[in-house]
DNA sequence: GTCAGAAAGGTGCATATACACTCATCTTGA
DNA sequence: TCAAGATGAGTGTATATGCACCTTTCTGAC
């Protein structure tokens, strides 16, 4: 067998039980999101709720399904973290273009806090990159949107 | 400004709204996770529950504080992760080498349990690589790797 | 031996995540 | 017009995630 090797055959590599691809990146995330969210906390926001915001902020009012797919979330997933926002009036749900849809907007405290919040994730994201260098990041983020767009 | 520019010049990428590695990493995982899950749902596990039983598996017994930190995972989400497997007998946790401490070992149920699941793994692994590049997905998990001891 | 601090773990709380299922609305073809 | 299928969203359920705070146990210095 081949215990002692230290890098197994290509054709053997998705058979290794230490090498799979969704541990990998959950410990990733797991550890990136500790450390983004450790910056964001005095301001009372998680990551995904800074992502949420932070996209509203740029891309104007979406529907739940638009900003789902746009944050790679499951659509029932969105509806129900927007819930915290909303009750703390970051933003406003109210009627989209037809009796099915629905309008996800900012509020002005919303923008307001993102903008705030911005300063927080800056110095998260310069720490993580002065660890990890700005290049390798840039080139991590381009493979992990191929990682979407792949499988 | 640079409205237009495809690319921000390096100094100005930290400040780039879009170029988030939290948001970037976490919408990688999110897609992956969903589709490990879909190959392991009919084994009735889910992707972490899998790694857990996994690990277990491969490194023998030990305690809530080791097994979180392989799995880069607070010692308290670990501690609650263990409680389903627990429940259906996949593992147990009894008294560890001090009063403090508590050991978890699999079951025979939760050694089979892998067995099984790992068929189920070792599909959503190809299935991945397959569009994704076997050798691309090794590069990516060193990347991460080294995300978990950079930052 | 005792007490201070470290170490291991548990609980309360809030949010994150997605699947299965359901409901309401819209669209389209007959 | 109206019924079938598509589309958008909400609910029930179960697990995932980690922080603040607490208790228990151990270890060392004295």
């Amino acid at each position: 067998m081949s215990k002692k090797m230290p890098k197994p055959a290509a054709s053997e590599a998705a058979f290794d039980q230490t090498a799979c691809n969704c541990l990998a990146i959950r410990q990733a995330a797991r550890h990136i999101t500790r450390a983004y969210e450790r910056h964001l906390a005095p301001e009372g926001l998680r990551a995904s709720q800074y992502s949420i915001l932070s996209k509203l902020n740029r891309l104007g009012p979406l529907s739940i399904g638009e900003l789902a797919n746009t944050m790679v979330m499951d659509r029932t997933t969105l509806g129900r973290a927007i819930r915290p926002l909303e009750r703390d009036e970051l933003l406003i749900v109210d009627d989209g273009r037809d009796g099915r849809t629905r309008s996800i907007r900012l509020t002005s405290a919303g923008v307001a806090k993102v903008k705030s919040a911005a300063i927080r994730w800056r110095k998260a994201q310069k720490e993580f990159e002065l660890a990890f260098g700005t290049d390798k990041a840039a080139d991590l983020r381009s493979t992990l949107l191929r990682v979407i767009s792949a499988a």
